[in-house]
RNA sequence: GCGGCUAUGGCGAAGUGGUUAACGCACCAGAUUGUGGCUCUGGCAUUCGUGGGUUCGAUUCCCACUAGUCGCCCCA
């Protein structure tokens, strides 16, 4: 009997998970600079929470989720996303009434979606999200896709456009409905089924379909751009002054739809344009939800957030070609023959991390050939080696790989010695 | 949820209805009885995703399942 990974999910082994840690920290590090502060919340909620949150028409909660029911019946599912979670906390513990307003912040973790594995697609996957509570200035807008955009451009990525849009206020948006339904209402037929079905449900979601996109009532398809009231254009107009201002580059998309029911106004995602990278091209998205806190039982509060993926991320870095500056480099291999020089050796390791130096030594009873062989596969920047002969003399033999040069040191300075060598 | 392709040692990858399943990398050992990255020599799959079927005989043919992969839908 053997077992396998449970599809869709991935172990990340050495060799790739340092690409992780220096992915999470760099996104740590630039949180803190645009002041968001990290938010931890549990991997599962009551199912309630997301019907409410993400929308029971949205395929995530109709199709992706991972619901169960515990053993005191309660029905719980595995987070799809974060920001229902994030807003739930927000509600429960009376963010609202802090003293710092806006509340920004920031979360990274596993979210869970039920869905046939792809190129950039995952059952269980990381995302890395931020959510700004309390602020209805386009500035945070703007700030959210900066420190988007910032994250991959810190990475190195180049190949990289943000398009974003404006869905308006819930007085546009009504509007364009409307005024999509009547505008596909009689020739509806010659669409596909699902845009059918959309029709009625959320027409704004047949702008966004990849099969009829070449039908020529899309080219004329009322914009919401068109429909939105003097506040939601204004709104959205600042939002891009900003943008400009700060010196990013963006692409108004009017038919970019997103597909969580909570958006609003603001919506946004950040693509890679990378050659090979794919179907899925989508690296982020995000955008402002202003009625979701009370949605979710809190008082009136504008949000306004995004999320990415770490998978994607990586195969976007893969796909242009980078590579993460990562050490792994070793500090001292401690090469070791004869019993008692062995169990000197044992000590001398011990010393090493005491002071701090990432030490090693053999465990496999190997040559003293084999031995520096794997000093070398572990990128040792020294290794000293001990044998009766120097233990007698109480002296180690320290060899510094690069130039293969070797130095005699007392026993008794020898931490001391790589401490200095290593600087 | 739907469709295409795939599944051979740690990795990559040949191959055949029939006694020993190429090769490359990696790994281990030796040449070099205490010194790495080069070279040479040798070693390293009771077994070809799992289960069932066809057959005298299957890793090779068929079916199912599982998983991967690419695409659709949707999304991060």
């Amino acid at each position: 009997m053997s077992f396998q990974i449970p599809r869709g999910t991935q172990d990340i082994l050495p060799g790739e998970v340092e690409k992780w840690q220096y992915i999470e920290q760099l996104a740590r590090d630039l949180c803190r600079r645009y002041n968001y502060q990290e938010i931890r919340t549990p991997m599962f909620e009551h199912t309630e929470l997301f019907l409410r949150g993400v929308g029971d028409t949205t395929d995530i909660v109709q199709k992706e989720m991972y619901t169960f029911e515990d053993r005191g019946g309660r029905s719980i599912t595995l987070r799809p996303e974060g920001t229902a979670a994030v807003v739930r906390s927000f509600v429960e513990h009376k963010m609202h009434g802090q003293p710092n307003q806006p509340v920004k912040l920031y979360y990274i973790g596993p979210m869970f979606r039920y869905e046939r594995p792809q190129a950039g697609r995952f059952r269980q996957f990381v995302q890395f999200g931020v959510e700004a509570l309390g602020s209805n200035d386009p500035a945070i807008d703007a700030e959210v896709i900066a420190l988007a955009m910032d994250i991959y451009q810190s990475l190195g990525l180049t190949k990289l456009k943000l398009v974003i849009n404006s869905l308006g206020d819930i007085e546009s948006r009504k509007a364009h409905r409307q005024a999509l339904i009547a505008h596909f209402k009689e020739r509806i037929g010659e669409f596909c089924a699902d845009c059918q079905t959309r029709l009625e449900k959320n027409p704004m979601r047949i702008l966004d379909c990849k099969k009829d996109r070449d039908h020529e009532l899309m080219a004329t398809a009322p914009s919401i751009l068109d429909y939105l009231n003097e506040s939601s254009r204004t709104y959205f107009a600042k939002v891009q002054t900003y943008l400009t201002k700060l010196g990013i580059p963006f692409e108004v998309d009017p038919r970019l739809v997103r597909g969580l029911d909570y958006y609003n106004h603001t919506a946004f995602e950040i693509m890679s344009e990378a050659e090979g990278f794919g179907a899925i091209t989508t690296l982020c998205g995000g955008g402002r939800y202003n009625g979701l806190v009370q949605e979710i039982g809190g008082p009136e509060t504008p949000g306004i957030g995004f999320a990415l993926s770490i998978e994607r991320l990586l195969a976007a870095l893969q796909a242009e070609g980078i590579s993460l500056p990562i050490e792994t480099d070793l500090d001292c291999y401690v090469v070791a023959l004869g019993e008692k020089a062995k169990e000197e050796a044992v000590v001398l390791v011990h010393a090493l991390r005491q002071a701090g130096i990432a030490a090693e030594k053999d465990y496999q009873d190997r040559k003293v050939k084999a031995q520096l062989k794997a000093a070398d596969r572990l990128n040792a920047q020294y290794v000293a080696i001990l044998g009766d002969d120097e233990l007698e003399k109480q002296v180690i033999n320290v060899k510094n790989m690069k130039t293969g040069e070797q130095t005699e040191v007392p026993l008794a300075s020898f931490v001391e010695y790589v401490k200095q060598a290593l600087v």
